[in-house]
DNA sequence: GCAGTATACTTAACATGTTAATTGAATTCA
DNA sequence: TGAATTCAATTAACATGTTAAGTATACTGC
């Protein structure tokens, strides 16, 4: 028997639930199932997932401090320093300190950078709107429903205890 | 005014839907609501949350080639391929050959691996439970389909134009 | 007005994600 | 059977995730 997949006996082991449920993992398949539709479009710009997702919160503004971008584009404050680090270099974001508070790192979009959104923009929304075809409108809105749901009833419950 | 956030007046410039309803971001979020819960327990006991995913799969079997591993724990080879050598080098898993087909490698989990696995399975299961209890079995048995509903409608697809 | 504390960001260190290239083994088929 | 191809795993290179430590600025209270 060429070993491929020995399902081992039930012993009076510790068994956790049925791997299928594992919400973690559960979540990062669909994630990464979506993301596989982006990333060939991404990639063709040069851009990452998570450049990207800075690009477009800052084509929301004219003017965004450090702090609100990463709350804006889910990043860690690490990983957004180097990525904005990374943009600058490219001239797709200018970065400076706020006059009022020296500690505040602003950051813009430049033209560049807005062409550039403007140029992906439109094709990433054309993806958007394949899933959503394929998936149906109406499962696509429960999802979106039960996603905030979920982490707004974790994020509350979790900051209790901190 | 100092620099909060200053929202772009609407202009004619091209705008995505709502940056709310970004899907890739929103599974992000909900997952990381998730793994917030279980990452100190994880920690406690030294591993990461991919560590812990091939440990799980392994204490279901007597024996895994690499293959098979990686999809049960999704992760990619490269990953798989340095996490099992940093597993092995703290003997909770061993490697060997498949005598069959030399290419295959074949993985177990040590009795120590099977002995921390059973220190920290019970815990995650316990946190596991309190999630579920926060936000309610019936919701949760929903994402849970919603979830693989999602991924396997898009994976189809997907697989077609490959 | 200054010591102590808090805040905002950066750097460091290590692990993983992602794609491409590489290595070695098995398979195919002329 | 042997050259070409396929396959399984690893390595390489660069980007990000995660936690801790570091740095500079701002605030607080005495």
């Amino acid at each position: 028997m060429s070993a491929k997949a020995q399902k081992k006996a039930a012993t009076g082991a510790t068994r956790l639930r049925d791997f299928r449920h594992s919400l973690p993992m559960e979540l990062l398949k669909a994630r990464e199932a979506a993301m596989a539709r982006f990333r060939p479009l991404l990639r063709k710009h040069g851009l990452t997932e998570q450049q990207w997702r800075v690009l477009r919160a800052l084509s929301e503004y004219d003017s965004v401090d450090a702090s609100e971008l990463a709350t804006r584009s889910f990043l860690l404050a690490p990983s957004l320093s180097r990525i904005l680090q990374h943009l600058e270099s490219e001239n797709l974001i200018r970065r400076s300190y706020d006059e009022a508070d020296q500690r505040r790192l602003v950051v813009q979009i430049t033209a560049a950078g807005k062409r550039l959104f403007d140029q992906v923009a439109p094709e990433s929304e054309s993806l958007y709107n394949t899933i959503e075809t394929e998936f149906g409108t109406e499962r696509l809105e429960s999802l979106y429903e039960l996603l905030a749901e979920f982490y707004q009833v974790l994020d509350q419950n979790s900051s209790n205890t901190e």
